[in-house]
Formats: structure tokens, C-alpha cells, sequence
DNA sequence: AGAAAAACTGGACAGTCGTCCAAAAAAGAG
DNA sequence: CTCTTTTTTGGACGACTGTCCAGTTTTTCT
């Protein structure tokens, strides 16, 4: 059954080229036809894998963020004991620099969903597999200095994933304004937020 | 000249309508004829008004968020010395009821800031109001408590915005799955969050 | 090889979009 | 009242949208 493989991997392929063209020209802007000409294919074959435009987009955020989501559960996991921070740290720049448009997209699909009910579901999906790599993260920090922070789970997370999601969301809207300097600022100031959550002093002078 | 005051109320009278329209339905989904029929006028009158239709969102973005803003500091500043993050709860819970999907078109203008140059200056300008009035309260809390923080300016003041406006995207993303308990959730996981960001101790435990 | 199924094309379709405008209605000024 | 200016209308225009399909090409199977 070559069939069936071959139609998967052109579903997929599909699928690849429409996030690419999301990511270019926002939820907003894009069209069928513009999906069609960056993939080389013509309009009709959109509906021969995808019954409706929006099957497509749900199509698009499930599959979204699968390599970015692996490369963080696998450098972070693997980090050194007391340096996941800074390897957290490390894969977002990397990504945020490489990757600056998926990122940007991201939260163009979040805004989506809700207005759109259809995508809530799947951009719920994506945030609940975060939480587990962030509520991970926490055991082991938990685990490794046996310290006595007994983590409510739900809050403590949730802050957490709020707080990081913010501060990307920010990066993102003042590089694309003042690019130049904008990873700098953002690699310091993200030091400083992991240090004021997960440090014992809050606010600290030790920047300057 | 009862001349230019009408004109220019009925401008404002627009804006307003196309704000409720644009809150309703979103930037993606809204046409010059969703707003014209909103706002009981034929549609040549937009395009007698507003150029066009970027010129009418950018009227939109820039009045935007004017009474929310007023509140905000009006209540904070006048909030009873050392308990400012009270105040700044309670006004944020009222308004995230009241005016719910106004503060999720602030997201979806945000967004679109990010693929619109045109929009990302008068985003800008409502940004760098919030960010005024967060230092307004970190200099009135160095003031009251004397405490040593001398505060890293810049760094501190959008880790703060960066957290509380991360907090206040993801309460918006929950609502719009699960409203039930939404807003508990959001006042309690707030003043962990100003606790966390505030207090001695990080992520210590309390609730529960 | 030929027959059946799958993959693909280009264009037609019914709408909707932002833009624009000639003409009607309303308001103000003399 | 008439004349001018401002405001408003309803519709036309071309471009664009998602959807759909009658054919054509390609692949697969016997």
C-alpha cells in the first residue's frame, strides 16, 4: 500500500507548505490560491486532500510546533543538572531567531481560536503538552534540591507558562519594531525572569 | 462651527461602532458593511469618514483602550498604600467580566501589529502607556517599603507587563474553552503571580 | 497490453471584499 | 425663499474569496 503512504506524505507535505505561507502572511491574509501557488500545485488539489479550508487550518495546528516542541523536551531533559534554565534559554533564542515567523504564527492561531471554536481544540492541545514539559521541569528542579517548595501543581504552572508565553509574546512584538538589539535584550531579561521565579530573592539588583 | 463638532462626533461615533464590531467578530472576519450595518449608516459613509479601511482601524487602535487606561490608573494610584495589588486585581477582574472581548481584540490588534507595519506604531504608543504605568507603581513601592531594590528600569518593568499581560492572554484563552470558573481561577493565580513577583520567597507555598 | 483507480488540472460558480461615484437628501447661509 | 455646502445614499466596478466539478493525466493492478 505505497497508495496510502504517498498520499499521507503529500498531506503532510501540504500541510508543511501551508504553514509556511500562515507564517509569512498571517490567518488574516492568506488564501487558498496563495497555499496552492507556494506549494506548486494547483487550487483544486487543496480540496482533493482537504474537504474545506478550515479542515486545512486544523490540519496546519496540529501539526504545528512538533519539531520545536521535540527540540525542547530534548535539550532541556538533557541538560545538566543545574543549568536547564539556561538551556531553556539557549533553544528559545536559537528558535525565536530561526524560527521568528512560526513564533509570530503561534500566536496569531491562539487569537484565532478564540474567535474560531474549531481551533480551540487543537491550540489546547499544544498548550497542555507546555504545561507537562514545564510541570516535568518542576519535579526534577523539586527533586534535585530536595527543596521544601511543595509546588501547588495547577497555579504554580500556569504561572510559569503564562509568565515565559508573555515574555515570548513580547519579544516578538517589539522585534518587529526595533529588531536590531531585540535578542540581547531578550536573553538578559529572560535570565532575570528565570531568576526572579525561581530564585529566593524577587527583584533583584544584579543587572547593572 | 456646530459644523466640525458634529462631524467630529459622528467619526467617534464610528469608531466606536467599529471597535464593538471588531470585538465581536474579530479583524479577520469583519467587513466595511459588518460595521456599516452595525452602525445603521449606508456604506459610502465610511469611506466619507475614513479614507480607507486601514485609516478606520488605525482610529480604531488609537482610540482604543482610552477608558479602560483612565481606570486602571486612576484606581491604582488611588488605592490605599500597601495594597496596590489589590486594587489592580479587582479592576482587572471587573473589567476582564465586563469587557471581555474588548481586551481579546487588544490581542488580535497586537497580533496584527506584527504582519501590518502600519498598525505596530499606535500599538506601540498603548504598550508604552501600560509600561509608564507599571513604572509609576515600582517607584511608589520603592518609595513606601524603602526597601533596597534599586530597580533595573527597563528590565523590571516589562518582566512585570511581559507576566501580567501573559496572565491576563491566557485567562482570555481559558474563558473561551471553559468559562465556569475561569475568573476564580484568574484572581487567585493573579495574586500568586504578584506574590511571586513581589515577595521575598519565589513560588513558595501558600495556596493549598 | 488494457482496464480501473487515483491524482491532478484549469476554469466556472456564486459570493464577498474594498473602493469609488453620480445623484439625492439635509443643513446652512444669504 | 434660493443658492451653496455638507451629508448621505444605493449601487456599480473589478478583484478576490472558498467551493466545486467535468475532464485529463498519471499510476496501479490484472
Amino acid at each position: 500500500m505505497t497508495t496510502q503512504k504517498k498520499a499521507e506524505a503529500k498531506r503532510t507535505f501540504l500541510i508543511e507548505q501551508a504553514t509556511a505561507c500562515l507564517a509569512e502572511k498571517g490567518y488574516a491574509h492568506v488564501s487558498l490560491r496563495d497555499i496552492a501557488k507556494e506549494s506548486g500545485v494547483s487550487l483544486g488539489i487543496l480540496h482533493y486532500y482537504f474537504a474545506s479550508k478550515e479542515e486545512l487550518l486544523l490540519a496546519v495546528i496540529s501539526s504545528y510546533k512538533g519539531r520545536f516542541m521535540e527540540e525542547l523536551e530534548r535539550e532541556v531533559i538533557a541538560a545538566p543538572s543545574g543549568e536547564w534554565s539556561a538551556a531553556l534559554a539557549s533553544v528559545l533564542c536559537r528558535s525565536l531567531q530561526e524560527d521568528r515567523k512560526l513564533h509570530r504564527l503561534w500566536y496569531d492561531l491562539q487569537v484565532q481560536a478564540m474567535y474560531v471554536p474549531a481551533f480551540g481544540e487543537q491550540v489546547k492541545v499544544i498548550r497542555s503538552r507546555l504545561h507537562q514539559l514545564i510541570s516535568r521541569m518542576l519535579v526534577r528542579l523539586q527533586r534535585e534540591e530536595q527543596s521544601s517548595l511543595t509546588i501547588d501543581e495547577d497555579s504554580a504552572i500556569s504561572l510559569i507558562y503564562s509568565a515565559i508565553d508573555g515574555f515570548l509574546f513580547q519579544f516578538l512584538l517589539d522585534e518587529s519594531q526595533k529588531p536590531e538589539e531585540a535578542i540581547a535584550r531578550f536573553e538578559q531579561a529572560f535570565a532575570h525572569l528565570m531568576h526572579t521565579l525561581f530564585s529566593s530573592e524577587s527583584l533583584s539588583p544584579e543587572s547593572r
